[in-house]
DNA sequence: ACCTGAACACCGTTCAAGT
DNA sequence: ACCTGAACACCGTTCAAGT
């Protein structure tokens, strides 16, 4: 009766199963094989059903980066729950975390910044939870600062250094770009090491 | 009789042709106004002619991909070329005209990292071009380094930090995602050279 | 060699109609 | 209120046929 089986579906949140329906497509092959029929079809319904939840396939994939966003923002807490210690080890935590979850869900990654969070008014929630994450890394500068452990400029600003270099480290790992290093056993982690701490360094009290 | 009008496309070099609308369609439309038929329609020939020089969509938009990387491989090297000066003037230049290039062909550049670099066999090409951009940014390193201005650790790792931040801070503001600092007057060449500056800073010889 | 035109399967979206 | 089924326009890809 209240098995999770397809039927629940029909009485049950269907806009909750399209979104990880989703990402489980996007997961598997790739975000060009994200089509709204399939994922009606495998949700168990109609072609035409998505379409009481969402306006259009661009709304569908605006909640399945908003639920993307989510989640890195939990594999990110809990990094920095796990770090007792100082601003430095939590920042590196968070490095390896963000590139971890890249590593895990690299087309999920990808959808996440390909463009639609430019429509902050067409999708204000997705700003939302993205600006939540830069909230977060801008807690730990905010502490670190209160400490001395970072320099005392903008913390806006360093915000944005640290978020860029986690990302761009991400990108480029799932891009394959930086293959000269990360072929190499543990490459990947000791990659993600050496730009945290590079930018690290920078960053310090001085 | 010699005119670059569409009757060229016939016997001219039709690959090329396809290339660029597609680079216009993209620029002007976003990436996923790119269809076959059209960019067949817009270079005048039938909807079946591109498959003569692509073997599929994917294999147009990795050639557009390529063209992408050497486009913004010869606004870095301009880049660089204007700095006759420091290492560290020289990654500020790089700095700069990455996130030049990416606000000015934003949609592009969300292409080049778009998943089809993984595909290493499939596109030979387009990874060469892209080691091209690595190998740039490593000269620039291996240079400072000689002259006592970068630290002496392997060159691959730290281009691997440089091309990180560089690449993080120019997609997260096309993302807008740093709303908080970009909005600001000047605020996109301040954050870059904050970006660039706390990195650089911890690159430093000790 | 290079291009065309018809054909096929399939997708996004809409809408009248069903419960 | 929520879902279905038919319908429309359009795309990616293939292939026999044209020059």
């Amino acid at each position: 009766m209240d098995t999770p089986n397809k039927k629940t579906y029909h009485h049950g949140d269907l806009r909750k199963t399209l979104i990880h329906v989703g990402i489980e497509l996007i997961s598997e092959s790739g975000a060009s094989s994200l089509d709204l029929r399939k994922v009606a079809r495998i949700a168990g319904v109609s072609h035409a059903a998505p379409y009481r939840h969402f306006a259009d396939k661009k709304a569908l994939i605006a909640a399945i980066s908003e639920e993307g966003f989510n989640l890195l923002a939990i594999e990110m807490e809990q990094a920095i729950s796990m770090k007792d210690g100082s601003a430095h080890e939590q920042l590196r935590g968070m490095g390896h975390a963000y590139v971890q979850f890249a590593i895990t869900n690299p087309s999920l990654v990808r959808e996440m910044f390909s463009g639609l969070t430019i429509e902050r008014e067409a999708y204000p929630s997705l700003y939302d939870v993205s600006k939540k994450l830069f909230n977060m890394i801008e807690t730990v500068v905010i502490i670190g600062q209160e400490k001395g452990n970072i320099k005392q400029i903008d913390s806006n600003e360093l915000t944005c250094a640290i978020w860029s270099m986690m990302h761009g480290t991400a990108i480029l790992i799932i891009e394959n770009q930086l293959k000269p290093v990360t072929m190499q056993i543990n490459g990947i982690e000791h990659i993600t090491e050496v730009c945290m701490d590079s930018l690290i360094l920078g960053l310090g009290a001085s």
